[in-house]
DNA sequence: TGTTCTTGTATTATTATTTAATACAAAGTA
DNA sequence: TACTTTGTATTAAATAATAATACAAGAACA
């Protein structure tokens, strides 16, 4: 009967939290946001609920509040949602008091003039790396102009910059803890490979690698160390074959990108300083 | 007793949704997020709790998951929460597919190439104006370089910007619902004074204030123009005095701002016309 | 250095809020 | 026009969020 198909009681095993202090509601949001991410600007509240693995009432009503609290955009004629202008706001939210992006800003401003490159900061977010301050300077692929992009540790140059100031340990247990899939057929996925990469970085002190994220991008980046010497990101450039070679990047933009984030580091130590002088 | 002072039944006459379909506690997960938009760095679990309205239980319980999600973080030290780098992932979910993003990105780039200025992409949301896309030139004060802001549209370039293109109803209309407090003592509020601002930019195709956000600041603003003939945001310049003259701004800037900003436009018509040719 | 605040953490009945199912309406297709 | 699909609205059932409270651990103070 009707009875019998309800939810089944057994939760998950443990999911995020479980614990009594976790509100489920609230990652459910956050998942009803997230299926927007992938590569679909609209969905309906069928697909939200397909995306979500929530049921087509929870879409509907997860969904509806998104929408009634401006994180949701509904196309009155579709009836389909897009993301809203105000998850900017959450954005602001984040950089607005960052020490690091305050550090970074003015320095990444003067090294994309430099050789007129876009110049990015990337942040680690445990197996990630994400681009929160981002500077373009020439006509880029419009989504690699675009903060808030997070990308692998292990298969990008910052994240290989992040790790040659870690120990191997550290750095092969973040390769683990990966999920090694390829976004071009060019990837580097073997863990041997990128620990070779991340010892090469370390002697050199910058990272380079070539299309690993994007057809024909040199991708050149140095770590960001704070207060306990800890690397907390990268300054990032990123050039395009043919216009540059590869030993050309090395030569002009490894030495800027390592000057620049140098210089980053020791504002962010000195900002920190501040505080207990 | 302890049963009198339990919740109160009746919920708050009618916030938000107050419907079946209006998921509260989502709500009350991003009036966390909020609490830190204001001015605070970092807050602990009892200063949510007075900021947000929230008593105690619940400020735990959703910072707590907000940490465990990521969109916190949490010092280990002073047990105090932070942003998270993961909200910047919010952000990209709304960059990611706006057509008005990539349509204004490489003509921002240009336009601020051409003086050397920051030139900022300012969308409308109702009553405010939010910072989308932000391409800083010169070294600002940090905030003003962060995307994700917002002013309201009644004492901003960019608003009065939009207004001009909008009825004189509908900017008045703007107006009386904006909550009318100055940022600056020299901010404007009167809407009479508002009002000849917005027919001023509209018989000269830009408009231009002065120390309406941030003090010595001159700010040019052309609006955007949708497939619907509807202003939906605008092309922002700022720069300060005494490097610069308003009257030089207007004269040089003014023009950029509109040829830049009747790029994007037409930009934008030709890409929402793919879709129904 | 001991004592009193204040602030963070953990626990537990209670019940209100979310849920899942279902029915209805409205677009989109054939 | 009939049929399918997708969005909207409603409701009983019960899960999941709540508010109160107790405990622990720093901070402030004497």
């Amino acid at each position: 009967m009707s009875i019998e198909n309800r939810k089944q009681t057994s939760s998950p095993p443990d999911a995020p939290g479980a614990s009594a202090l976790y509100v489920g509601s609230l990652e459910k949001g956050f998942r009803v946001l997230a299926a927007f991410s992938d590569d679909h600007p609209a969905l309906g509240v069928t697909e939200i609920a397909l995306r979500t693995g929530l049921d087509k009432s929870a879409a509907q009503r997860f969904s509806n509040t998104l929408h009634q609290l401006g994180f949701l955009e509904k196309d009155a004629a579709t009836r389909r949602y897009r993301p809203g202008r105000r998850l900017m706001e959450l954005a602001y939210t984040y950089l607005r008091h960052s020490v690091l992006g305050a550090a970074a800003m003015p320095r990444l401003i003067e090294a994309g003039s430099v050789y007129a490159t876009t110049v990015n900061l990337a942040e680690r977010d445990d197996t990630n790396m994400i681009y929160t301050v981002r500077i373009p300077h020439v006509k880029a692929a419009y989504s690699a102009t675009v903060p808030g992009r997070r990308v692998p540790v292990f298969c990008a140059a910052s994240g290989i910059a992040v790790m040659s100031r870690l120990s191997d340990e550290e750095a092969l247990d973040i390769i683990a803890r990966s999920e090694m899939t390829k976004r071009l057929a060019t990837t580097v996925t073997d863990p041997d490979k990128i620990m070779k990469a991340v010892h090469q970085a370390r002697r050199r002190g910058f990272a380079l690698t070539y299309a690993q994220q994007l057809p024909r991008e040199i991708s050149v980046a140095a770590p960001i160390i704070d207060v306990h010497g800890r690397p907390v990101g990268a300054v990032q450039i990123p050039v395009y074959s043919p216009a540059w070679k590869q030993s050309e990047a090395a030569a002009k933009l490894g030495p800027l990108a390592i000057e620049t984030a140098d210089g980053i580091s020791g504002a962010l130590v000195a900002s920190e300083q501040e505080f207990q002088p």
